[in-house]
RNA sequence: GGGAGAUUAGCUCAGCUGGUUCAGAGCACCUGCCUUACAAGCAGGGGGUCACUGGUUCGAACCCAGUAUCUCCCACCA
């Protein structure tokens, strides 16, 4: 029988994603064990697999596995957002496709299509995790808008409202024109823009005078309430009380005073548009200035404008600016650069804008959750986070939960046609209600009251808003496990709080913060103890990965082409956590190059035959292995504890193709067409397996698909490695891995004068060894002859005249060879050698010659300075002797 | 404007309490090998003034101060 020569992920992957289908691995049920839980941050429905997700889940799969071999309950619970604007968005957009306006449509209409469209989509990005190998509990999965969390979402509005923590208000919000619905603050942009500063000039009433503004947005003159100057201002003291008129409109609006304004900006004078500016709007309060607002929902300037009404807002800047121009009131244009705010969604330049509002009081619930951080309850790895994250809370500011679209949870909260309203989960209990606000009980009968009831009812209309996407996902790690409608049940007293959760630093206000705080608000506890900030996946230039830049590649294209585990090998050799990554694809070349060479590793192994009468003369390079592993998984272990993924991978990825593959198999293995002795087999294949189970939370379908060959036993149906357990460890001995250390670097040496010389590596070579070390040779000889190729050895105790020497330690090895060495480049080489050491122990003389060295160190540090100097001492007479010997 | 972090080999990064596990790893590179597990490989090798300048210390990649460059977060000087 034969094996291909490179290992096949297409031929696997399916075949094994399915089997652990078929036999519910992935599925977790409440037992006695102990659990281990990630939720995981839901995709938004609109999304195709990105390499952020990739690296997100890569991380959440590793964690999972390795919890779940280590004999935990392992759940991790998939599911999607409902992602109101971005989904809407995108409904909105194909409906345009078939020529649909949703103007026209009723809401239950548009709704039909929303979630025909999520049906059809939605499902997408986790059928592409599957590829990837992620463990999730698929029977568990979970849409932030399903029926049950959505009343859970409802619920915790009420239950908020109630408290107090819900209000209603006027306020300025970030308004998306193409959205047409506020957003929050976290979902706009900030971006550099060039832009153009107007000076224009408005003329003073009562006299032929100007006064000159800047302003970037001439389009907004027709809604200014005043003009303000700071009242320091001497330039402009003398106009205390006067007023101006609008240019092309002529409105007469006052000159005011307020030290808000920046004297030496523009011109000192400031134009006050209530409407279209926070910083505006608190300064109208201030002074009790009407709110003209001339703009539309869409972005275009309504009937207040007086001029260019319907016009766009960024056309009719350009003709403000032009009419302003002809009008002679525009007195120059500068270049200009600001930050303007971008909705993250839509891309529209955000408007900002009074509207009424749904807002949450935040200070209350931030106090545990910024609590819960700064005592180490909940770890943000890594470490760095924690100020911004402090930062943050300390300085939060009330959530705008409304949005004025139709995908999403509509707002419990009704009217009627008087004005009143109330917040209620139901039509029946809001008309209940607004009964109560009559307060009739006791004077009017049970049917009376029902009449009125009737009455009431057809007036009676629920708010049109729907709640922002992350008052939903807040909820995420109680509402998958129904905490909230169903409160103690068995899964969320089992499962929560959850373990870790897996995510990217850019939403660890908009998510992580929010599920702590509501953590505590709604089960009296932290939702889960370690947050996992992953990095941001950027090209190998640095850059983000865009869509419009194009460099981001295809992520099932690459697990095509170097399979699901080199993928997830490459995600992880470039992701320390926190650090933004630099992909590349070579990341993923060298992870498919690791698991063919755990392949070909599987495939020498696999072709040894045995002979029972054989001997095992392997017992020294087992014995170093076994303790070789020992080490390795001590740091693996330590590694994931510090949730250093990347450096885990690392240190197996070392162990298993230097450890075992480079040393361990080439020792072990029997020279062409020879058999192996039985004991020797049996370890190697004990260890192989070892190292399969401690690859596979990296490498899930290879290790899966090697585990089952029967090179490995028997294996029933239910005996997979994704189950199997975890490889436990004792400490090392550290003699035999120094011996060892000494072993490897002769044989190094020796290859190293082959490699100068020119020697072919199937010449064996004599070697003769002056031990000057206690090292007992005798052990490891039989591992020198094999990897160095060696035919003889030989103790003696004088140097070898003529012989090619070199020293490991403080022991000389000699290699004679047929022809002659050259002596000149020998002396030279010890010269320098000898330098090097009289230099190095003149440093180390000088150490131990300074009193306040040898009084201030630690004394092991001294010590260790003294060993330094004996070391180099007794080299430095070796190589003097070898010199000398050299020299007659 | 405020805050946080970074700067170590060509690239991506480790380097914990200042001192022989202190200058490291992987990749890339160079040289030689198609040696019957693997050329997606094997063997060997060369790369660094630890951003710069001072300071503290017996001793600094590490602590302190300043400088330079970069990244991120927060903040609507129109």
């Amino acid at each position: 029988m034969s094996i291909s020569k490179k290992y096949d992920p297409a031929a696997t992957e399916n075949k094994w994603y399915s089997y652990w289908l078929s036999k519910k691995f992935f599925h977790s049920e409440p037992d006695e064990r102990e659990p281990y839980t990630i939720v995981i941050p839901p995709p938004n429905v609109t999304g195709v697999l990105h390499m952020g997700h990739m690296l997100n889940n890569t991380i959440q799969d590793v964690l999972i596995r390795k919890a779940r071999m280590q004999g935990k309950n392992a759940c991790w619970v998939p599911g999607t957002d409902h992602a109101s604007i971005a989904t809407e968005a995108k409904v909105v957009a194909m409906l345009k496709e078939k020529g649909i306006n949703k103007a026209d449509l009723t809401r239950e209409e548009f709704m039909k299509y929303a979630w025909e469209w999520k049906d059809k989509y939605g499902g997408i990005i986790l059928d592409q995790l599957k590829k990837l190998g992620a463990s999730c509990d698929w029977d568990r999965t979970r849409f932030t808008m399903e029926e049950d969390l959505s009343n859970s979402v409802i619920d915790s509005f009420i239950h908020l409202y109630k408290k107090g923590w819900i209000y209603r208000g006027i306020r300025m919000v970030n308004w998306d024109p193409a959205g047409k619905t506020a957003v929050s603050d976290e979902e706009v942009i900030r971006k550099e823009v060039n832009q153009k500063l107007y000076y224009i000039k408005y003329t003073l009433s009562g006299t032929e005078g100007f006064l000159t503004i800047a302003t970037t947005r001439p389009e907004t003159i027709m809604a200014d309430a005043a003009i303000c100057v700071n009242p320091n201002d001497e330039r402009y003291a003398h106009l205390k009380g006067k007023s101006v008129f609008i240019p092309l409109i002529n409105r007469e609006i006052p000159i005011i005073q307020d030290d808000y304004v920046t004297m030496d900006f523009g011109t000192g004078c400031l134009k006050v548009t209530p409407a279209h500016h926070l910083n505006d709007y608190e300064l109208g309060v201030r002074h009790k200035l009407p709110v003209i607002d001339i703009l539309n929902d869409d972005g275009t300037l309504n009937e207040l404008a007086a001029i260019l009404v319907g016009e766009d807002r960024f056309i009719a800047r350009k003709k403000i600016a032009k009419l302003l121009d002809e009008a002679g009131h525009l007195e120059k244009v500068e270049d200009y650069k600001s930050q303007v705010g971008f909705s993250e969604r839509t891309d529209a330049a955000i408007e900002p804008k009074l509207s009424m509002q749904w807002f949450c009081k935040m200070e209350e619930m931030a106090k545990p959750a910024l609590d819960d951080v700064l005592n180490g309850d909940v770890k943000l790895i890594p470490e760095k986070f924690v100020n911004t994250y402090r930062h943050w809370m300390e300085n939060v500011r009330d959530w705008n939960i409304s949005r004025q679209l139709w995908w999403g949870q509509q707002i419990p909260a009704w009217y009627d046609h008087q004005g009143n309203w109330v917040v209620a989960k139901t039509k029946e209990e809001a008309l209940d209600e607004f009964l109560k606000l009559k307060d009739l009980d006791n004077v009017f009968t049970a049917e009376e009251v029902t009449g009125f009831k009737n009455q009431l009812a057809p007036f009676v209309k629920q708010d049109q808003d729907v709640m922002d996407t992350w008052f939903s996902s807040w909820l995420w790690p109680i509402s998958v496990f129904d905490g909230i409608k169903n409160p103690g049940n068995k899964d969320i007293n089992y499962y929560y709080p959850t373990n870790d959760v897996v995510t990217a630093p850019e939403i660890m206000f908009f998510w992580v913060a929010r599920m702590i705080m509501a953590g505590h608000e709604f089960m009296g506890k932290k939702p889960f103890t370690n947050v996992y900030l992953t990095g941001i996946v950027r090209d190998k230039l640095g850059r983000k990965m865009s869509k419009s830049l194009g460099n981001s590649p295809d992520p099932i294209g690459l697990i095509e082409k170097f399979g699901a585990d080199g993928v997830r090998v490459g995600m992880l050799l470039c992701s320390p956590a926190g650090n933004d990554l630099m992909f590349d694809e070579s990341y993923c070349e060298q992870g498919r190059n690791f698991a063919n060479k755990v392949w070909n590793a599987f495939r020498l192994v696999k072709g040894w035959e045995v002979d029972e009468n054989l001997e095992n003369p392997n017992q020294q390079a087992i014995y170093w292995f076994e303790n070789r592993f020992n080490e390795a998984l001590a740091e693996i272990e330590d590694n994931f504890k510090q949730y250093r993924l990347s450096e885990a991978l690392m240190t197996t990825y070392k162990l298993v193709w230097d450890d075992f593959c480079a040393w361990y198999l080439e020792i072990v293995k029997p020279a062409y067409q020879h058999p192996i002795d039985a004991e020797s087999l049996k370890v190697t294949i004990g260890f192989f397996e070892r190292i399969l189970k401690s690859l596979h939370p990296f490498m899930p379908f290879l290790t899966e698909e090697l585990w089952h060959d029967e090179l490995f036993g028997e294996k029933g149906e239910m005996d997979c490695i994704i189950v199997a357990t975890y490889p436990t460890f004792v400490a090392a001995e550290p003699q035999i891995l120094k011996e060892v250390e000494v072993v490897k670097q002769v044989v190094a040496e020796i290859r190293n004068v082959r490699n100068t010389k020119q020697i072919s590596p199937k010449e064996a070579l004599p070697l003769s060894i002056k031990v000057n070390s206690n090292l007992d040779y005798d052990k490891w000889l039989n591992i020198v002859f094999k990897l160095a190729n060696i035919s003889e050895v030989e103790f003696v105790n004088d140097k070898i005249p003529g012989a090619v020497s070199f020293m490991v330690g403080n022991d000389e090895f000699f290699i004679l060879l047929n022809e002659e060495i050259d002596v000149d480049a020998e002396i030279e080489r010890l010269t320098t050698e000898l330098n090097y050491l009289l230099g190095f122990l003149k440093a180390v003389d000088s150490k131990l010659g300074n009193e306040r060295f040898v009084q201030n160190a630690k004394p092991e540090v001294v010590a260790n300075e003294m060993n330094k100097k004996a070391d180099a001492e007794s080299k430095i007479k070796i190589i003097q002797e070898s010199l000398k010997a050299f020299k007659n």
